[in-house]
DNA sequence: TAAAAATGTTAGTTATGCCAAACAAAATAA
DNA sequence: TTATTTTGTTTGGCATAACTAACATTTTTA
C-alpha cells in the first residue's frame, strides 16, 4: 500500500512513459524516454536505476528497458487517471484539448484514490443523468460568458429537457 | 508573468501559511511556519531567504516576517484556489472534508490559471442552475452507491424538478 | 537585572533529480 | 570488417529543500 506513495512525480512520469512506449514501439529506449519527458539521455539512466531497486523495471545496461508487473500495474493507473483527468476537463469543464491534457498530467500525481474515484463517478453521473447529459454541458459553456441567469429561459429548458427525455423513452420503449 | 510559474509548490505554501498567520496572529513566526508545514524550525531560515530574494516577504535575521505586495497577492491567490477546490471536492463530489482539504493542498500548485476558472464557474452553474442544484447532488451520491439507472425513477426525478422549479418561481414573484 | 526558556540562525549533511560533457557500447553504413 | 553514427552510461556539478545539532538572540521569569 505504501509502494505508490513513495513514488515521486518523476518516476511516476518515468512508469507512464515507459508504458505507453512499450504498447505503441514494442520495447522502450532510453532516447524515447528521454525525448517524451524533455530531459537529457543521461539523465534518464539515474530514473531507470531508481526504479530498478524498486523493482518496477527490468533494467540492465545496454539492454532493453520493460516494465515489471509491479510497474506496469503502477503504470496503468497513472495513465488510467491521466486520460480519465484530461477527458473531465475537456468534456466537461470544456477546457481546450491542450490545457486538459497538460493539466492532467500534473494532477494525475496529486489527487487521491477516493477523490478520483469520485470525480469519475461523477464524470459518468453528468453524461448519464437526464437532467444533466449533453445540452446541459453546452449550456454551462454559454454560461460561463453570459452569467447572470434568465428565469424564463430556465423554465423553458427544463421543458425541452423533460420533452426530450419522454420522447427518448418513448423512442426506446417502441 | 513568469513570476508565479516559477516559484515552487514549496515557496507557494510557504506563502500560503504565512498570510494565515498575518491574518490570524497578526504577524508570521519562524515557529508557526515550521509548525504549519510540519518541518523543523531551521528548514524556514532558508525558505524565508528564498522568498526575501523574489521579493515576496519582507525578512531580517530575527525580526518578524510580513508579505511584500507581491508577496500577498500570490498568497491569496493560492489560498483561494484552494479554498475554491477544497469546497468543489466535498460539496459537489462529496468527498470527506479531511480528504477534499487534503487534495486541494496539492492540487492548487499545479492547476492552471484557465482550468481554475472553469472549474469555479462550473462550481457555480451546478449550484446554481434549476436542472441540478442541491438535489441533484443528493442524488450523486445516491447514484455513486447504485449506478445502474432506472428509466422511472428518472421521470419522476425530473417531474420533481420542474414543479419544484415552477413553485420557487412562484414564491419569487409574490 | 540575571538566569532560564523560547525562538531563530548557521553549518554541515542528505536525497532528488536535473544538466553537460566525456566516454563506452551497439548498430549501421561503407 | 572497419569506420561512422547512434544510443547509452558515467562523472562531476548544480539547485532545491529537507534534516540535525550547535550556536545566537530574544523574551520571559524569577
Amino acid at each position: 500500500m505504501k509502494k505508490n506513495e513513495g513514488l515521486s512525480e518523476s518516476l511516476e512520469d518515468y512508469l507512464e512513459v515507459i508504458l505507453d512506449l512499450e504498447t505503441t514501439n514494442k520495447v522502450a529506449r532510453a532516447k524515447d524516454i528521454a525525448e517524451r519527458l524533455d530531459i537529457q539521455r543521461g539523465s534518464v539512466t539515474g530514473g531507470l536505476k531508481a526504479l530498478e531497486e524498486k523493482g518496477l523495471v527490468n533494467y540492465e545496461p545496454y539492454s532493453y528497458i520493460t516494465l515489471t508487473p509491479a510497474g506496469n500495474k503502477i503504470a496503468r493507473k497513472i495513465t488510467r487517471r491521466h486520460a480519465g483527468l484530461r477527458d473531465f476537463l475537456h468534456q466537461v469543464l470544456q477546457v481546450d484539448a491542450e490545457t486538459a491534457d497538460a493539466t492532467a498530467c500534473r494532477m494525475e500525481h496529486v489527487i487521491d484514490e477516493k477523490t478520483m474515484n469520485r470525480l469519475m463517478c461523477f464524470f459518468d453521473y453528468v453524461q448519464s443523468c437526464p437532467r444533466t447529459g449533453p445540452d446541459w454541458l453546452a449550456n454551462f459553456v454559454r454560461y460561463c460568458g453570459e452569467k447572470p441567469r434568465d428565469p424564463e429561459k430556465c423554465d423553458q429548458c427544463l421543458q425541452r429537457c423533460i420533452s426530450r427525455y419522454r420522447e427518448e423513452e418513448g423512442h426506446r420503449d417502441a
